[in-house]
DNA sequence: TTGTACGCGTTATCAC
DNA sequence: GTGATAACGCGTACAA
C-alpha cells in the first residue's frame, strides 16, 4: 500500500537518491527534475517513512518528557503545574518539528520506579529528555549523568547540579521579593509555609525568606518555618498550627498553600489583610478568584518548559556547550491580600 | 560506542540470527547457547536498537495521544480532565510495553489546526491513536476514517459514529439518574446547565435530563436548559440568569459548573439544599471541598482512558474487530447538596 | 547534476 | 539448532 522512495523514483524517471535530495531540499538538483519529482510526490501523496529516516540519520526528532511523579501529583493537582510545563515543552517542540514522547511513571514504589527509569534510559527513542521535577527524578539523573544522553531538568537538582543542565526560576530572589514586600508594609512576625524539605524550589524559597528577614534585622522563630507539600491541605494544617503564634503575615510558597491559608484564616475569623497579610507564589488563575485577591509571585511555568526545550534543542544541535544552568526571573503581582492597595487605590484602579 | 547484534554475536561466538532469537525468546535455541548469549548481553549491557526493530517489524510499540484542544482547556483547567485521561492511557500503555507520543495542538486557528492534523495523520510513528475529545478532533477523524489508521476516540463523535471506535460513559443514563434523584426528593422545577451544544457528552446529558423529566410527567421550560462551557464561569453566569425563574433544583452537567452555581447561590443568599438542590457531574476532588458537599455523578475519567487504550491495543493486535463502541457505567454519589441526607443521617454516617 | 553502492540494526526466510 | 542472506526504507559518500 505505502510507496517508498524507489517507487517515486521510478514514476518520476529518476533515481532514488535524486528523490531523496528533492525531499531534503538538497541544493544540487536541477530545477527541472526537482519540479518533476515534486509533481509525483504530490500526486501520490507520498510521505517518507520516519522510522527508516531515523535509522539512517541516527536522529529521531523526538523529545522525551519525563514525569517521575506519583500519579496523584500529576493529575489531581488543580494548579496544573505539570500540564502547564508540558504545554510549554510541546509548543516549542512541535514548532521545531519535534514530537514529544511522554513518560509518566513512578506511581508505584521501589521496584516500579526502578523499571520505569531503566525503561527510559535504555529506550533510545528520544534525541533528548526533559525531566520535570529534578527532585523526583533524582535516581534517573544519577543514571543518565554518566552517559552521553542529553537532558535538561526543571528545577535545580540536589546532586550533580554542576554537571547537569537545568532551567528554573530564581527562587531565592523571588522569595526575598515577596517577604520584602511584607516588611515594607510594616509586617514583622512573618512565617513561611513551603513544600518538601528536599525540593530545591522549596528550599531556595526558604533561603530567600531568611535573607529578607535578616537584611531587615528581623529575628526568625524556627517555628515560623513550616515544610509540607505544595497543596491546599498543607496550607490549612500549617496555618492552624501557626495561629497561636501571634504572626502578622504569612508567605505561602505556593498559591495552593495560600488557598488553604486563606480558608483557615476565614474560618478562624482572622481578617486578611488587616490582621494577617498573605502572599502567595505561582500566580495561578485561582489567585484572582479568592477574596481578597491574592498578592503573589508570578511564576512563568509555561515559559520554563519552553525555555528548557529550546535549551535542550541547542544541546542536541550542538550549538551550546553542556552544562547550561538558567534562572528565569519572576515578579511580584500586587493584589489585595497584603494591604498594599487600600480601598481608595482599588477605586482608582477600576476608575 | 553502542554495540549491535553483530558485536554480541562475535563475542558469544555465534551468528547474528542466534542472538536475535535469544533476545526474542525464540524456542529454537539450545539451552547452552542461550545461556552463553545471555551472559554476553548482560556483560555488555546490550539493548537492541528500537528504531531498527521498528523498521524490520513494521511496528513501533508507540501509541499516539492527540489533544486537539485550545491550550487553555488543557492546562488551565482545575478539573484536570485531560491530564487524568492521559494518566489512564499512559498507565495501560507502559504496562503493555508501549510508549506514548503526545500531540498537543490546535492552539491556533484554522491554518494551525490544519497543519497540526496533517502532521499527525502523516507521521506514521504510532501503531494507533487515542483522540481525546471527539468533538474537538472532528477534522482529524474525517481525515483518518478512510485510512487504515487505527484509532479510538474519547466521547462519541458527532459524525461517523457508526464507523469509528469510541469509549465514553453512558451520559444519558447518568443524567437521567441525577435528575431522577432530584425528582424523588420532591423537586419539580429543575434546570440543567451544560457544556457546548456540539459536544456529544453535553448533548446526551440534556437528553437524559429530558427523559427523566418526561418520565415524571414534568414539563420543561425551554429557558431551563442552558448551554455554555464546562467551567465555573458558565456556572456563575447561567445561575444568575436562572435565579429569577423560581427553580427548586439545578443539574450542573459538570462539577466545575456546579462550583460556579454554588458560589452564585451563596452570594444571592439562596440556601443549598433547602431553597435549591444542586447536583453535579464528574465527582472531582473539589466536590468534597464545597459547603455543602456536592452530590454528583461519579465519572470514571481515568478508567475511560485506560479502557480506550486497552481497546486500541486490541484493535492493533487484531483481537477485536472494528469498530467498537463502549459506554462505561457511572453512579450517583449522594452527599449534601440535594438534601437527601439530613443532619441525622450525616451523624449516623460519621458515627 | 545525477546515479551507484553501501550502511543504519533488526527481523524473517531460507537452507543446512 | 544454527547460520547466511534478503528485506525494511532511507541517507550519503563516491563515482560518473
Amino acid at each position: 500500500m505505502n510507496l517508498n522512495l524507489e517507487d517515486i523514483a521510478r514514476l518520476a524517471g529518476v533515481s532514488r537518491s535524486t528523490v531523496s535530495r528533492v525531499i531534503n531540499h538538497h541544493p544540487n538538483v536541477s530545477p527541472a527534475t526537482r519540479e518533476k519529482v515534486w509533481q509525483v510526490i504530490q500526486e501520490q501523496k507520498f510521505h517518507p517513512n520516519q522510522i527508516a529516516r531515523m535509522l539512517a540519520t541516527q536522529r529521531t526528532q523526538i523529545l522525551g518528557i519525563v514525569v517521575s511523579q506519583t500519579a496523584a501529583v500529576f493529575f489531581d493537582d488543580p494548579s496544573a503545574y505539570f500540564p502547564t510545563l508540558i504545554q510549554g515543552i510541546a509548543e516549542v517542540a512541535n514548532q521545531q518539528n519535534y514530537s514529544t514522547l511522554l513518560w509518566l511513571g513512578g506511581s508505584g514504589e521501589g521496584e516500579n520506579h526502578e523499571s520505569f527509569h531503566r525503561q527510559i534510559s535504555h529506550n533510545h527513542l528520544a534525541d533528548g529528555l526533559v525531566l520535570l521535577s529534578a527532585s523526583a527524578s533524582h535516581p534517573l539523573i544519577a543514571r543518565l549523568v554518566d552517559t552521553p544522553a542529553l537532558f535538561v531538568t526543571i528545577e535545580r537538582p540536589r546532586h550533580f547540579a554542576e554537571r547537569v543542565s537545568y532551567v528554573t526560576i530564581d527562587n531565592v530572589q523571588a522569595a526575598r521579593t515577596a517577604v520584602e514586600h511584607l516588611i515594607q508594609l510594616g509586617r514583622r512576625k512573618i512565617a513561611i509555609i513551603t513544600g518538601p524539605l528536599l525540593n530545591t524550589d522549596s528550599h531556595d524559597r526558604v533561603i530567600g525568606y531568611q535573607q529578607a528577614m535578616e537584611a531587615a534585622g528581623l529575628a526568625v522563630d524556627p517555628r515560623w518555618i513550616v515544610y509540607g507539600e505544595f497543596n491546599t491541605d498543607t496550607g490549612q494544617r500549617a496555618m492552624k498550627s501557626l495561629l497561636p503564634l501571634g504572626l502578622d503575615a504569612v508567605f505561602a510558597a505556593s498559591d495552593q498553600i495560600a488557598l488553604g491559608v486563606l480558608q483557615t484564616l476565614r474560618e478562624a475569623g482572622v481578617c486578611v489583610p488587616q490582621d494577617m497579610a498573605v502572599v502567595g507564589f505561582d500566580d495561578l488563575p485561582a489567585a484572582t478568584a479568592t477574596t481578597p485577591q491574592l498578592t503573589t509571585i508570578h511564576h512563568p511555568i509555561r515559559e520554563k518548559g519552553a525555555y528548557a526545550t529550546r535549551l535542550l534543542l541547542g544541546l542536541i544541535e550542538g550549538s551550546v556547550p553542556e552544562p547550561q544552568q538558567v534562572l528565569l526571573p519572576t515578579h511580584l503581582v500586587i493584589r489585595q491580600s497584603c494591604g498594599a492597595l487600600n480601598a481608595q487605590d482599588m477605586a482608582n484602579l477600576h476608575g
